[in-house]
DNA sequence: CACGTCACG
DNA sequence: ACGTACGTGACGTGT
């Protein structure tokens, strides 16, 4: 049988607007509706490959139920602009798709679904109506389905089901709407009649006007007749506004909406101007460009050496072949091995416009032993793209291309040296030119360096530990079993949650969406009714220990029993670092237990470790930002900030400041770096809600400095639509313009915190570049191998381990000038665990 | 592949 | 009425 989809394009747009999270071009055209949209769009056509489809929208203009009822859908907020300025580009998308749009003065969407749908049924063609619009449900029929667009799934929703939900036919769903009205389209309905009473009514009378036609006999009491009565009119009335049309006149036969061709060039001229780079690949492959390729000329590695130098190259290395541009022309150059090649890379008179500097050299330089590098980068655009919009998370040269150049190129490399040149304009505009000139290249280097030196792991004591957590975990284990009363996954949160609270019959408090939630948190608060809770809590620290980093390094350790991280200098959107496979910044230390691991993270025979960490960056940063006068006195002082601050928000003398109060000073001096709340912080220190919001007013008054400096970063933040660190490097906030009132927030959070954490980031890039400049200088036996944040590990001799760490603490403290000192502790020990 | 959980700064 | 602090990554389960 033929089949028709027809969608409620208002509808849809609507919901995909509120329903995922707000998408923006670099521009700050918001676009998360019209991608929504055509996500739905897409996967409904793939579903059914209908033989005709249309979109149908509302127009401005009254319909006829106004003239009804001109109430009709008052009182509804305006479509905010951020919504109201992507319909003109869906509806551009749907055309160049080669489907129809079609809008009716006087009629709403809707009703061209119910026309449309008419059609279909009086042709024998299937239809499918594709809303986010309960109102639609009256149309379904034994030949009309209505695919339900929620914010997560599209759902079917046949006449089958209608029923087994409702309990009544699909054509009665107008008299249910007129008893129970409708607050979103403001249809009154009958007052005190809510859903059940009015399916009760409906079931029993079968229709509206049969319930009027004899009231009495509907089997109601006397009150009930009473409003029933009260509320006729309005009943019909509002039956009258709940009817989808179904006779509108289009003008147009279903023959008018098959779909067309696509309109290739108009819809990748959209997709680029939106930056949907997914969809232009789809487009791309569906409809391969004649467009020549680029030919490369093969070069064998001798004559590439002797390519005249130049500036300037755009290179790229892909499965054992080098591609590169020279002027007009394209070589590449295959190679067996990465020697043959190297001295084209070092040939002092070139420079190379690059994609990931630090993967290249990891090409170029695959061995860890210590080989000088020789290359002149004169771009990375990995780097740049990251340093231009940090949130992006991705950075394929595509989506550069299209997002730069405002079109995709045949071959990546041609695209190289525009690229370059339009990201370094944008650099310079963006005053972020030296950041990445002086900063995050240099850095790029360094952590280069950092990667192929790796970690040294104390492997038989990883092994002892492995196998000690591996007992713990059995005994732990066959506890709870024998607790419960039988085996089962205690991995697992859903079984774990029918253990405890069905079986057990513990008492829960908090879900999750898929059950109870279990999480340490919950169960901290379970402890005093069963020794049980104990048990498992002492089983996820095992067996976290064991698998995630006792076993886990196990499996990546190196032959020379060292561990290599990698670390991501273009994911983290506030400029940090992050680290992976494996990641080194998240080794345990806040228990006694996990602390142990460090123990197996040593130097190499004959040398040392040298940690030094910065202390209280964020909140020195804090005040040195905001000024602060009584915070920037606490840190002249050099006294400890947590107790400052217990004595002046709780109004004791410093020492009278006891543990508790010094905890809970912690807590909030954290939670203003987060941008706090007092439910947050008094879920966190275990206060009432109204006490954390006393300590936040009172921490607020104490450091006046700091509350003005939070306002105004906010304040900023919405004028210029980002924030900036003391490097001027940006983040962009595109949920400050979300309609979400939780989005919003979550975006003035960000606007608090990134100037901070960002600034911490890039001061301890700095010295991470200072330190290993210095220590090579120097002609110390020591070198940098690991960042966490605020911490920087060298691996030193032991007769240089001392001049180190000077070094570590004279650049990481002299890394930048700021009107209160940054101080640095550091200490020296055979393994980690011992640097304390 | 998403989710829950938990490790770090 | 609703959800609730910033930034990450890894592991195990279950769809």
């Amino acid at each position: 049988m033929p089949k028709l989809l027809a969608v409620d394009g208002n509808s849809i747009l609507n919901r995909q607007f509120y329903g995922i999270r707000p998408l923006t071009t670099s521009s700050g055209l918001f676009t998360q509706a019209v991608y929504g949209f055509l996500n739905v769009l897409f996967s409904q056509l793939d579903a059914l490959r209908p033989d005709y489809v249309a979109v149908a929208f509302d127009l401005k203009a009254p319909t006829f139920r106004h003239k009804i009822y001109p109430e009709y859908k008052a009182g509804r907020h305006a479509m905010p602009p951020e919504l109201a300025m992507q319909f003109p580009y869906a509806k551009k998308c749907i055309s160049a798709l080669g489907i129809k749009v079609i809008e009716l003065e006087g009629y709403e969407a809707d009703d061209i679904l119910g026309t449309l749908s008419a059609m279909a049924e009086r042709e024998g063609v299937e239809s499918y109506l594709l809303t986010g619009d309960r109102d639609s449900y009256q149309l379904i029929s034994d030949k009309t389905t209505v695919l339900y667009a929620s914010n997560q799934s599209t759902v079917p929703f046949t006449e089958k089901e209608f029923c087994e939900k409702y309990t009544i036919k699909p054509s009665q769903f107008i008299d249910l709407k007129a008893l129970m009205g409708d607050s979103s389209d403001n249809i009154p309905g009958v007052p005190g009649i809510g859903e059940k009473t009015a399916i009760k009514l409906i079931s029993t009378c079968q229709s509206l006007e049969n319930l009027y036609a004899d009231i009495s006999s509907a089997g109601v009491s006397a009150k009930m007749e009473e409003k029933l009565l009260c509320g006729k009119e309005s009943a019909f009335m509002s039956q009258a506004l709940a009817t989808i049309e179904r006779n509108a006149p289009l003008g147009l036969t279903l023959g008018d909406i098959v779909q067309g061709p696509k309109d290739v060039k108009v819809l990748s001229e959209l997709y680029t101007e939106l930056e949907f780079t997914a969809f232009a690949k789809k487009l791309a492959s569906e409809f391969p460009e004649d467009r020549a390729e680029r030919e490369f000329t093969p070069i064998s590695a001798l004559n590439l050496i002797l390519l005249p130098p130049k500036k300037e190259i755009p290179v790229i290395i892909k499965e054992s072949t080098l591609y590169l541009l020279d002027g007009d022309e394209a070589y590449s150059c295959e190679f067996g091995d990465v020697s043959e090649i190297l001295p084209f890379f070092e040939e002092s008179e070139r420079s190379f416009i690059i994609y990931d500097i630090k993967e290249l050299l990891h090409t170029l330089y695959p061995t860890n032993e210590n080989i000088p590098i020789r290359i002149n980068c004169h771009f990375d655009l990995l780097l740049a793209a990251y340093v231009l919009s940090s949130s992006d998370g991705s950075y394929e040269i595509q989506r550069l291309s299209s997002l730069y150049l405002g079109k995709t190129l045949s071959s990546d490399l041609d695209a190289f040296a525009p690229l370059a040149g339009e990201m370094q304009t944008k650099l310079e505009e963006t005053d972020m030119l030296g950041l990445y000139r002086d900063i995050e290249i240099p850095l790029a280097l360094v952590l280069f360096e950092m990667e192929r030196r790796g970690f040294a792991l104390d492997i038989p004591s990883l092994r002892d530990f492995s196998t000690a957590l591996d007992e713990a975990v059995r005994s732990l284990s066959a506890m709870i079993y024998e607790t419960v009363g039988h085996e089962f996954n205690i991995n697992s949160p859903k079984q774990l949650g029918v253990a405890l609270f069905e079986e057990l019959a513990l008492p829960s408090f908090k879900k999750t969406q898929s059950g109870y939630s279990t999480s340490a948190e919950v169960l901290e608060k379970l402890r005093p009714y069963h020794p049980i809770i104990d048990m498992i809590l002492n089983y996820r620290q095992v067996s976290k220990l064991k698998s995630t980093y006792a076993d886990g390094l196990l499996a990546v350790v190196g032959a020379d029993g060292r561990v290599r991280t990698k670390f991501k200098q273009t994911v983290a959107a506030t400029g940090r670092l992050s680290s992976i496979e494996p990641n080194l910044q998240n080794i345990p230390v806040r228990t006694e237990l996990g602390r142990e691991m460090r123990r197996c993270f040593v130097a190499r025979d004959g040398y040392t470790l040298v940690d030094a960490d910065y202390s209280q960056i964020e909140l020195r940063l804090l005040a040195a930002i905001s000024n602060d006068e009584n915070m920037c006195e606490a840190f002249r002082r050099g006294v400890d900030i947590h107790t400052v601050t217990a004595s002046q928000v709780f109004g004791v003398s410093e020492n009278e400041v006891t543990s508790e109060l010094r905890k809970r000073a912690k807590a909030v001096n954290f939670g203003i770096v987060y941008g706090i709340g007092d439910f947050s912080l008094a879920n966190d220190i275990k206060v009432s809600k109204k006490e954390a919001g006393e300590y936040i007013k009172s921490y607020k008054e104490t450091y006046k400095g700091v509350a003005a400096y939070l306002d105004s970063a906010i304040e900023n933040a919405y004028r210029d639509g980002y924030v900036v660190t003391m490097f001027g490097r940006r983040r962009y906030i595109p949920e400050l313009s979300s309609p979400k009132a939780m989005m919003k927030k979550f975006g003035e959070r960000v606007a608090m915190n990134s100037p901070i954490q960002g600034s911490a980031a890039d001061i301890i890039k700095l010295a991470m570049i200072n330190v290993e400049k210095a220590l090579n200088e120097s002609g110390l036996d020591a070198r940098l191998i690991l960042q966490i944040h605020d911490e920087l590990i060298v691996e030193a001799s032991k007769k240089d381990a001392e001049a180190a760490k000077e070094v570590l603490i004279r650049e990481m403290e002299g890394a930048v000038k700021l009107s209160i000192p940054l101080s640095v502790e550091a200490s020296i020990g055979r393994s980690w665990y011992d640097c304390k």
